[in-house]
DNA sequence: TCAGCCAATGGGAACGTTCCCATACGGACT
DNA sequence: AGTCCGTATGGGAACGTTCCCATTGGCTGA
């Protein structure tokens, strides 16, 4: 071990084997077939003796590969994108690629910092999970080269691939489930879809099932803070449903939880009156008598998003793909209208089929 | 704008504005005002014209400030990382800093990496929440002048300043509380303390209070996946209890969720017996009748790391620092042993002082 | 009036890597 | 035997920045 302060260099690791600094790079930049065996002893003997390892602020100047994968995040808070995380993590790991996270908070300005500095590190590849309002920046790092996938949200004017859920299969889910359960007044609540595609992918199709079915349904787009307007309308919703039974679907996981709150506060019974939300919670089996969720495969989509990356690294210029995957209904008691007590299906028996689906545009 | 395929460099900038590259990176690094007005001007619309932006790869060749900080996590799925992760965040963005955050995912190989990663760029902080094993790593870290914080941890070999929650204070308030709430017999909850120093402070506070107190409480180290164990301690602690009447308190978020399950699902009446955690989570007031918590302030802890790391990199040598803050007791049905509806305490109103306290070790 | 100084600017050498090209050498083919 | 090629190596020029050290020119003070 080198006890000096600064780090070795390449230089020093080739005069201590005496090597040219060619071989030593070559040693670190995965040409290591093409070297003698001699050489590389040399070259591992000396460089565990200095304890060196490779600058990537170097390694990145000029050009080599950066091993390294970012993510832009809009909510680090949302459990939802949590998740998503932990699987584009994995998938990273097993595939040799570090990951680098940044949160914008969801703040326009923050992101487009995080965007720069993400880009201006060497990426290979970047996961953005964000507002997308900065198309033109997304477009431009596209552009440059940089594969990009876009977490549950689509851009029309960039040139990226998409992965995400199957919003149309999940709402179809939704409905039917809910429906079977005897359900025959539906409310689907989501937070305004204006920066976010897969909002609007979902209240779309919820609203195009109320058109062409016998369907009676209503939507509302609410800002989740508005809580007096929120009770408003879920008076109003209950008042109209008259001999139907009403049930609500939640857009995701964080109108799920106001929901929740709201409607424990108000006394509204679940069950009687009908909650479901996309998303599983950790807390979806412990309040009384169960949330009925559908659960995305989390560790599926991070995996896709990966591969995407990969794929698009190797062969540069393809069409953009879009993958999507089938949520997982986990039934419990807020869809049961009889006061028995909770069923909590095992997802496989009930859907577990992860279909992909490759669209190009 | 360009609409060139390469980013432009320095040496672009200058050429357009007619001056020399050296102007245009004092401009850059924070030597502004050493430059004349017209300079300053021409400098600038030079760069807007052509996009520039700094490459901080070339920038951290050499040695300049790179804006960064890094954070590594042990669990990106512990509610209570991600809410201290946001508070570093703002900090960070208060301050102009920019933070990356990589999460080791309780994998010792993978955090050696991820500490290597993170050491590479020239990082001006690190904030580390994790298992504290790689000491060496860490240690070698501080001493090459890497300011170092370390979250809800301590390590006796490392030089580093350390942010986390009085512990102690936390445990009083906790015991405090229930004995209040007419709770005779206490049993405290942890997962296994030996990668994690806060786990351990707990632990020991609540045996000493044991013993010099009249307290008649017992402790229970568990491994949370182990159901079968934990079922049979809960049955014997409450057999246990004659008399008294029985008290759990988890030592953090993963226990108390974990404990809540497993009471709901053996028919435990909480508040009947009394239930109670360490770091307040979104479901606890979801989950009749509501759990009693004392959070942790994590913004304000957030902010005293990234305040520890600023300070050091000014002053640099110092004693390190330890700074602790005290939890906010949120009393709900839980620890309510008559049936009533539950109570929730507005959080000043029962305590939020945060105290701070040095000591150089 | 001239040395001396400060403020504003520029030139060039690092920083640690990768990559292009050149070199040396041994073997296979004509 | 001579040419050609492929394989193993090395030398040097980039990459885009910062920083040290000039170099100007105007101003102060003796």
């Amino acid at each position: 071990m080198n006890d000096r302060r600064r780090p070795a260099t390449i230089l020093e690791v080739a005069r201590q084997a005496g090597v040219s600094k060619t071989s030593v790079s070559r040693y670190y930049s995965g040409e290591r077939e093409r070297l003698s065996g001699a050489m590389r002893e040399r070259i591992v003997a000396a460089a565990t003796a200095l304890g060196y390892q490779p600058n990537p602020m170097a390694r990145g100047l000029k050009g080599g590969p950066s091993g390294l994968v970012g993510m832009l995040v809009a909510d680090i808070r949302n459990p939802f994108s949590v998740a998503i995380m932990h699987g584009v993590e994995q998938a990273c790991r097993q595939a040799g690629l570090s990951l680098m996270v940044c949160n914008s908070d969801n703040d326009l300005e923050q992101e487009r910092q995080q965007l720069a500095l993400l880009s201006s590190y060497r990426i290979e590849g970047l996961v953005v999970n964000a507002t997308g309002r900065h198309s033109d920046a997304l477009a431009q790092l596209a552009d440059s080269g940089t594969p990009l996938v876009l977490l549950d949200r689509s851009l029309a004017d960039v040139h990226a691939d998409e992965v995400g859920l199957d919003n149309d299969a999940a709402i179809d889910m939704a409905i039917a489930h809910l429906r079977e359960q005897g359900y025959g007044r539906l409310l689907f609540i989501t937070e305004p879809p204006a920066q976010a595609s897969s909002r609007q992918a979902r209240l779309e199709r919820f609203n195009q099932r109320c058109r062409d079915g016998s369907l009676s349904g209503d939507t509302l787009v609410i800002e989740l803070g508005d809580r007096q307007r929120l009770d408003q309308a879920l008076a109003r919703f209950v008042d109209s449903a008259g001999d139907s039974r009403p049930a609500i679907l939640c857009a995701n996981g964080q109108v799920t939880l106001a929901l929740t709150r709201r409607m424990k506060a108000l006394g509204y019974l679940l069950g009687e009156i009908g909650l479901m939300g996309i998303d599983e919670l950790e807390w979806c089996d412990l309040t009384e008598p169960g949330i009925t969720t559908l659960a995305q495969p989390t560790g599926a989509i991070g995996q896709a998003a990966v591969d995407c990356l990969r794929a698009r690294a190797v062969g540069p210029r393809q069409a953009p793909q879009r993958a999507t995957f089938a949520p997982t209904l986990t039934a419990r008691g807020s869809t049961q209208p009889a006061a028995t007590p909770s069923v909590t299906a095992e997802p496989s028996s009930v859907s577990s089929s992860s279909s992909t689906s490759e669209t190009s545009s």
